[in-house]
DNA sequence: GTTAATTAAATCGTACACAATATAATTGCA
DNA sequence: TGCAATTATATTGTGTACGATTTAATTAAC
């Protein structure tokens, strides 16, 4: 077997389908005026609302770098507020706006309408899903 | 179930899982001078040669706009040659050039040193690879 | 055989990603 | 207390992604 034969990676459908799977969610967020980056930090300010830029980050596995400007934009549609902490000033607070409250009632059928553009079984969807995190918590808690 | 629960999404663990595979890529590439799109498309050339931009981004899944200056930075690093076809010149042929066939050698250990990073076993790395094609098969050929 | 439609790349604009660095606030310790 | 290390965010630079448009070449229809 050819190890460097692009079929044989591991690496390229993981990719490919990441990339497929935003272009699917794609004309559901148009919608909503979100990107899919945007999108994930408004699921979790959704959950778990009044978090700090590093919370956001731990969570999406992403950084300042790329939080900050996306941040802004939210910051712009009047989405969120971004505040500095007064108890730790080095802290920028994120907070729902109302408007960023309210959207989460119109994004509410985005998940089911995005399994079914994906023709998934919800069995076949938890345990893709669970294979997914349990790979992902193996390389995130390895160090 | 709360299906806007973050824990509850495929597409995030997809999204996360991607690029924390890029990363753990990126010091065996950066020993090639490559990034994780520029090897992919490497990958692509060592298997079949002389390809058009199009071929390429049919088989990757990427457009011009994406292609074009990547192939570009490939043609500086002498990795490639960029020619526009004689029989059609719409069309522009990328043949790897002498540097670019020896770079193989040096890739081959790659994805070995990949797979004990990631600690996955030949059964589960072709497992989850069967899954995501499959899925990836699903979602390209449906239109 | 000319023109309209199609096709292939390139270009432009916006938005991530992420390494590296900068800045400012806080903590820890001698 | 005073200052060095650490921490949180912001900034900068490079490299994707991708929609939309442009340009040039080819094909198709008449």
């Amino acid at each position: 077997m050819n190890r460097l034969s692009l079929a044989n990676q591991v690496c390229f459908p993981l990719y490919a389908l990441s990339r497929q799977v935003t272009a699917h969610y794609r004309p559901l967020l148009e919608q909503l005026d979100l990107t899919y980056p945007q999108y994930l930090v408004m699921l979790f300010l959704w959950e778990t609302d009044n978090q700090s830029v590093s919370a956001i980050g731990d969570r999406l596995l992403l950084d300042s770098g790329t939080l900050t400007p996306l941040l802004k934009r939210l910051e712009q549609k009047g989405l969120v507020s971004r505040t500095r902490s007064t108890i730790d000033e080095r802290q920028v607070s994120i907070q729902l706006t109302d408007a960023g409250k309210v959207l989460r009632e119109q994004a509410a059928t985005v998940p089911e309408q995005l399994q079914q553009r994906l023709q998934l079984t919800d069995q076949q969807a938890v345990n893709l899903r669970d294979q997914l995190v349990a790979l992902l918590n193996q390389l995130t808690n390895e160090e």
